[in-house]
DNA sequence: CTTCGTTATACTTCGCCGGATATAACGGAA
DNA sequence: TTCCGTTATATCCGGCGAAGTATAACGAAG
């Protein structure tokens, strides 16, 4: 069990944003609704779990599906609450190479980070 | 010498940013201010050298002085084209780090990044 | 002590992005 | 065929950050 010092400071992290001009392509929010989309199979769970609009979260679905060679999201309507919306085979790519990404960037970055974080104002 | 095969896009890739509740800490755009002031030595310069307003830069770096635990940017004012800015030893400290963070980051996302990248729309 | 280019800061305006609202389209279930 | 919850999309509006304007403070140089 890991004694946490005394820091109360919590959500100060690296993140990582791909972008081209300006928009954000891919980064942690659009991450994590790939990911809730998968898990819950609609937008408007995987909105209301992540405590957005379902319009915004209908938004950044189609920036991601305009951003890449291929749509990385599925959407079904009609049918009461049978509306689907599914990750293709492109979409599930995407999310586990930028997971990669995270993982791999926060191992080699670790020293480096800890360090600067000391520095940080508390 | 490398080929640049037939790829147009230029600023495609990924950034790395130090958040805190919705507030950027530390980012592409600050270091560079940075580092443009350590080799400048005052915000004017830094500021045109970066096309961005003096207001601008003067704001990032109050910024930057006000999220760590010491002042990174020292500026001194008087004297007809004397006004000075320069780096503190904690200021060179922190430019320092987020370079190495890029630089590690950058390296081991690359093999994830190349794959991703090609699935970007052209 | 005047000049001048820089740092420092208040104020105001403008653009625009986010979110709320409203409504249509859809199709499985009953 | 009717109901209903979801997806889809236009429209409107407010708040907030970006940027411009203005002005003061400063101090080395001459």
């Amino acid at each position: 069990m890991k004694k946490r010092s005394s820091r109360p400071k919590a959500t100060i992290r690296p993140r990582i944003r791909i972008t081209r001009a300006e928009d954000i392509l891919l980064g942690p929010g659009k991450a994590d609704l790939l990911e809730a989309i998968q898990r819950l199979g609609g937008l408007r769970g995987a909105a209301d779990e992540l405590g957005m609009s379902y319009m915004r979260a209908w938004k950044l679905v189609q920036m991601l599906n305009r951003g890449f060679r291929a749509p990385l999201v599925l959407t079904e309507r009609g049918g009461a609450g049978h509306g689907k919306a599914s990750l293709t085979p492109m979409g599930k790519s995407v999310l586990a190479l930028y997971r990669r990404m995270e993982t791999f960037s926060l191992a080699a970055m670790k020293p480096a980070w800890k360090r600067l974080r000391s520095l940080i104002a508390p």
